[in-house]
RNA sequence: GCGCCCGUAGCUCAGAGGAUAGAGCGUUUGCCUCCGGAGCAAAAGGUCGCAGGUUCGAAUCCUGCCGGGCGCACCA
């Protein structure tokens, strides 16, 4: 049984007719199509059951006609349609749109307790257009699951300490000591400086990766390798480093960061290496210019992106000699904070502040609100115990110096599935793993949730089914009540976001440039409004429109995201509903008071019964995305309500129209507008009344 | 090597085993004397990656292949 997919009837169609049909038929069929080639044999079966379905519905049908409890009965294609009466149906509907108000749609009370967990931006790092995917989604089930019915805890869990952090701080206190950001600038200053500092110590790694594409893709540069290094040979003497290189590159080997004797080796190498470059490109550029198609089987995009990333590393090759010592005294920085030493701890405080103040602003512009804030800083302790109890009891062990959990093995599985998970760095300072394992134990245990979900990443897929196999493997019955949400990553045109290589879009710079183009458009829609009503105007605008980019889309599909998308407030986008919002209520503004029910909805057109369709939809649509996990069902649902709402507008002038189709009409709009606050309301995206 | 995800119109994407696969952007053409043109109407645009299978019926489920992305021991 479902509903007619024909707008304008309401009922319920049901195809049972061919499940008889083929039964009924199936036995005969055996010899009727005996004999015959395959491909008959099944047209003939098909044929057959089609008719008699068709048989069955009208027989059907017309039953339940006579019963003449319903509209209308018919049968179509072999199909039961039971067609409701349109009056009726439609009073129903919009009666309870407008007397439920905000609730309309809203599931019954359920017994589940849920935590959601999302959000976990990383203190002393920038937040980012992949954070939003995450915080928009996030949000948007929990409001979903709320008004499903369910008990929901909204939780955040800060990663306010870990590698990142103890590298932003060395950075600050061996380069930037004592300088002071402008107090709106710090979290942002913060991420810069974690951005430095990832740089610096990952700075031979970047190098050397580039040498080693070179050295496997780009036959010019492996020619030319030999030319090169021996200019480097007679300018500079490093003659062991230059046969390592040689040999390296020659034989397609990987050069390795560490292998130098010499620390000015590659210092030296680099201009070579950028000579090189330059010349190719220069190269590629001349033949195109021709029409040619160079030696190189590099294209001249390729080229220019290697010849920048040279460029990059070039401007900073002096770090080279440096990193081991940098390296080394990143160690010593963790040792600081293991040690809680007192001067470091207070440095921390006050850094991890930035970034909160930070945070809190982005939260309260996006009217994402938390129930429960969890640190990692405050699990660490708890996760060293964990991980003593679970090497005590043989579920961890310790292998090649680090404490793990063979996840396979314990649990007698032969192929690799979940394989091995590290909980602790074999210095004893904690991961990622050791803090989770505490974590996931807190919430079950002091919070007496019936279900956990993790908003994360898809990249954290595996590692999240370890973290859970561990905890069933531990003896925790509602491991089986963990769950995944899986998201994909938020990429650039130019790629994925890497804040080392310098392309990051960073929330508030998009958030700013998305309110800027929202307040020019009102300015020019309505300049007469006041000001402090365009601003808000403008915000809930623009970041409608920044959050239904994110949820208009499937969570398991990577978001390209592209400015000119973002900025564009045309089309499938949240200002097209909060439009159609705006419209109904300038037409509701405009009526003293909405006339009560019954109404009359007889003689309707097409426009009107395909909207009050969509709006009888609401409830169960609202239990879909509930039951998957799926904001976007609503977002799909609100978008093609407000189609709907554009179309009616377009064909049914509602304050014109006679009694007593005005006051059906009103109540229609009034309704409509009810769903659409009620469903946009649920992605976290405001209905403003102008716009 | 093992595993997960994606492949639908020129581009970005919807699509709950069911009737004629839909939107937006872009292109072309119309519509403000009429509740707001951030809108509406119309045209053009499809071997739903390929090949099998299950089914009365497959874009949807299963298997294999092709193409792309991601993950797999002390990052988070």
């Amino acid at each position: 049984m479902r509903p007619i997919p024909f707008a304008g009837v309401w009922g319920t169609s049901s195809s049972v007719s061919y499940q008889i049909a083929t039964e009924q038929l199936s036995a005969e069929l055996e010899h009727l199509t005996a004999g015959l080639p395959k491909k008959e044999a099944k047209r003939l079966l098909q044929e057959r059951i089609r008719e008699r379905a068709q048989a069955i519905a009208d027989e059907v049908a017309r039953r339940l006609t006579q019963r003449n409890s319903f509209a209308r009965v018919e049968a179509v294609n072999g199909y039961v349609n039971i067609i409701y009466d349109v009056n009726q149906f439609s009073n129903h509907v919009v009666q309870a749109a407008i007397s439920e108000g905000s609730h309309y749609g809203r599931g019954t009370p359920k017994t589940d307790r849920v935590m959601v967990e999302f959000s976990q931006p990383n203190t002393h790092k920038a937040f980012h257009v992949g954070h939003l995917r995450n915080a928009a989604l996030g949000d948007a089930l929990v409001r979903i699951l709320r008004f499903a019915g369910y008990d929901v805890l909204a939780a955040n869990y800060i990663g306010d300490i870990g590698l990142h952090v103890i590298k932003t701080l060395w950075c600050y206190l061996r380069f930037h000591r004592g300088e002071e950001p402008p107090r709106a600038q710090r979290g942002r200053w913060l991420g810069e400086i974690y951005t430095e500092a990832d740089r610096r110590l990952n700075y031979r790694q970047d190098v050397v990766d580039l040498l080693n594409e070179l050295a496997k893709e780009d036959p010019v540069f492996v020619q030319a390798v030999d030319r090169m290094l021996k200019e480097l040979w007679r300018t500079h003497k490093v003659g062991e480093d230059v046969a390592y290189l040689l040999g390296q590159i020659a034989h397609g080997r990987e050069i390795k960061p560490d292998a130098f004797y010499d620390e000015q080796t590659i210092v030296q190498f680099w201009p070579i290496v950028g000579k090189q470059l330059e010349h190719e490109l220069a190269e590629a550029r001349r033949m195109a210019e021709q029409g040619l198609n160079g030696e190189s089987q590099l294209s001249l995009p390729e080229l220019e992106e290697r010849y920048l990333r040279w460029k990059r590393l070039a401007a900073t090759i002096d770090w080279w000699p440096h990193v081991p010592e940098w390296q080394k005294e990143v160690r010593e920085t963790f040792q600081l904070w293991e040690r809680e030493d007192p001067e470091f701890v207070a440095l921390w405080e006050e850094t991890r502040a930035w970034s909160m103040e930070e945070f809190h602003r982005i939260y309260d512009q996006l009217d994402i609100h938390f129930d429960v804030w969890f640190y990692e800083s405050e699990v660490e302790d708890e996760g060293r115990a964990i991980v003593k109890e679970l090497l005590e009891r043989g579920i961890a062990e310790i292998s090649e110096g680090v404490p793990v959990v063979k996840i396979d093995e314990k649990l007698g599985l032969e192929k690799e599935t979940y394989r091995i998970l590290p909980i602790l760095r074999s210095d004893g300072t904690t991961l990622y793993s050791t803090k989770d394992l505490a974590l996931t134990k807190r919430k079950f245990e002091e919070y007496g949730i019936d279900r956990a979900i993790w908003v994360v990443d898809v990249r954290q897929s595996l590692y999240l089914q370890q973290i859970f196999k561990i905890m069933e493997l531990w003896g925790f019955e509602q491991a089986s009540k963990c769950y995944h949400l899986a998201y994909e990553m938020v990429m650039l045109p130019t790629g994925a976001m890497s804040s080392r290589a310098g392309n990051v879009v960073l929330y508030e710079d998009i958030a700013g440039q998305v309110l800027e183009r929202a307040l020019e458009i009102i300015e020019e829609k309505n300049p007469s409004l006041p000001t402090d009503l365009k601003v808000e105007i403008a915000r809930q605008v623009g970041l409608g429109s920044l959050k239904y980019g994110m949820l208009s889309r499937d969570s398991n599909r990577v978001i390209v995201f592209d400015i000119e998308e973002a900025l564009s407030f045309d089309g499938h986008a949240a200002p097209y509903i909060q439009y159609a919002h705006a419209r109904a209520c300038r037409i509701l503004e405009k009526v003293e008071s909405l006339p009560g029910g019954p109404y009359s909805f007889t003689d309707l057109v097409s426009q009107e019964t395909e909207l009050i369709e969509q709006l009888a939809a609401f409830p169960d649509e609202v239990e879909r995305a509930a039951d998957e996990y799926k904001p976007l069902v609503i977002a799909n649902y609100v978008y093609e309500l407000a189609r709907r709402f554009n179309d009616f507008y377009h064909a049914c002038p509602v304050l014109q129209a006679e009694e007593p189709k005005r006051s059906a009409r009103l109540a229609l709009v009034a309704a409509t507008r009810q769903a659409l606050a009620n469903g946009l309301r649920l992605l976290g995206i405001a209905a403003p009344e102008v716009m």
